[in-house]
DNA sequence: CAACAAGCGAAACATATGTTTCACAAGTTG
DNA sequence: CAACTTGTGAAACATATGTTTCGCTTGTTG
């Protein structure tokens, strides 16, 4: 870690290490870099609150000889971003040119993952999502599953959903009857899949005992072959283009983000009050690091 | 045209009324707008070799007040710029058309989630990259951890990489013991760790525990405010904003599917073959659906 | 050629800027 | 409690900045 290239990389390498209010003037300066590139020292501390002595410090703290220097590299931050549009088509371009190769492995994967989204927002149909958003929220239980590569972003909407709603849970965990979640569902239960290629098997039957209890199935799956599709009362079909041997989740975090959001939009109750509550009980535990 | 928006607009409608050496300063200040907003007007001076007196009157000249008016407006320039390449994703504009109206959640989640991968793709060092894949890839064994909001993608993460790498194992995995795992960290073995606001402790005291038994840190976070930081060999500063009460891991999911990318380049092994050995076991296993 | 106007840079000017000093407050140590 | 350390903002400081003045040059007009 001997080279820092950009302003919030030094900030961060050192923050650990600055004074309360050295701290505040970091989150300024890091929040701000057009500002600091553009704008006096004076005027920062003006809208920020801080003094101008305090930047001038932070300058120094963060191993800058001057705050000169300190907004030359916030100059090149928005420089670089300025060059963005017409210059940087042309690098990549060269960039691409010089070796067929070495066009990195990140732009290319962002680049399928915004298309992908783009997708996403552009092929959703808004009356199912609200449909989905109803059913989940008028459930008396909601029980979600995901297999295989999918564990990882159902357990996330499972995180979610426990700010917002105590009646979810999370089915087949660690090794635990699916059975016995599925079991207990009835017509006034929602269960909630995600399945990709290759579609699992436990993922598919899920669907189709719910839905023969009479539960309501909502299906979040990547083709229009995915065989649970029939037994879902309301299917999503999410890109997952990727330049990978694996398809991306990037799109299905999109998707089960937008649905929780609206969930949160539609429950009556204030998220906040029951965030804070289990903020508080998990800081009372001090699982957090003291903020 | 009464009125005009841009400097180079101003200067465009003026131009012809100009002097000679007017006409220099302005063609300076045209190309240079970067400049005009960051540097002093001494300092285009001396690059320019236009004395700082005409620039003084170039900015009457084109019905400026003052050269610092004049610089306000090429500061908005650049800032513009700075905004439009996640304008590239196109989706902005309908946010911005939203003055009200029933813009949906999807639009306004997805739109935010594109802006934070443009964003990470942009500001990600490639050789900071290049550098934790070497670390992964060296490492004899290699633990993930993440908490709270982040165990979902870490899961996820564990997931792909059994695809390639035999010695990647998830720690603190249903509540079985993350100092088991920690214990066996050596020198030569490197820790993978997700964490998010709030901090869970810990995800910090993995790291600081990891380093000190000189095992090789990755952390993947969102701020560089995130107190496990100086614990680390490699870490990454993760764009997560977004217009719900929860950050979007979104960004964190492409950084992921990314390193994971590049590993499997980097290996010499050829990962189709262990894939399909394992996807031929799940489905001898009746895991898979049969398609 | 003289008289004049226009444009320019050097330098003088008032002012704003970044830095440093200083005194004070808060916290720690002996 | 005293001695000391640390962090801070107000103010003093030297300096850099943008503007204006002034004299010079160049080109035009009578």
């Amino acid at each position: 870690m001997a080279e820092h290239d950009t302003i919030r990389d030094k900030i961060a390498s050192q923050y650990a290490e600055l004074s309360d209010r050295l701290k505040v003037a970091a989150d300024y300066v890091a929040e701000h870099p057009l500002d600091v590139a553009t704008r006096s020292l004076r005027s920062l501390s003006a809208a920020s609150g801080v003094s101008p002595a305090t930047f001038s410090r932070l300058a120094r703290a963060l191993g800058f000889s001057s705050y000169e220097e300190m907004r030359e590299l916030s100059r090149r931050a928005v420089g670089n971003r300025a060059l963005s549009f017409s210059e940087r088509a042309g690098l990549l371009r060269a960039e691409a040119r010089a070796g067929g190769g070495p066009v990195s492995m990140l732009e290319r994967q962002a680049a399928a993952c915004i298309r992908n989204i783009a997708e996403l927002e552009h092929n959703t149909d808004r009356r199912r999502l609200t449909q989905a958003v109803d059913l989940l929220h008028a459930a008396r239980n909601v029980v979600l599953f995901g297999a295989f590569s999918s564990t990882g972003v159902v357990e996330y909407m499972a995180y979610l959903a426990n700010y917002i709603a105590p009646n979810w849970t999370l089915a087949g965990r660690m090794g635990a009857s699916l059975g016995a979640a599925l079991a207990d569902l009835g017509a006034e239960d929602a269960l909630l899949v995600v399945t990709k290629t290759p579609y699992a098997r436990r993922a598919v039957v899920a669907c189709e005992m719910a839905r023969s209890d009479g539960a309501q199935v909502i299906l979040i799956t990547d083709s229009h072959a995915c065989p649970a599709i029939p037994h879902a009362n309301v299917h999503f079909l999410v890109p997952t283009e990727s330049p990978q041997f694996f398809s991306s989740y990037a799109a299905t975090v999109v998707l089960i983000e937008t649905i929780i959001a609206m969930l949160v939009a539609r429950s009556e109750a204030d998220p906040s009050e029951r965030i804070r509550q289990v903020e508080q009980r998990n800081r009372g535990l001090g699982e957090f690091w003291p903020g």
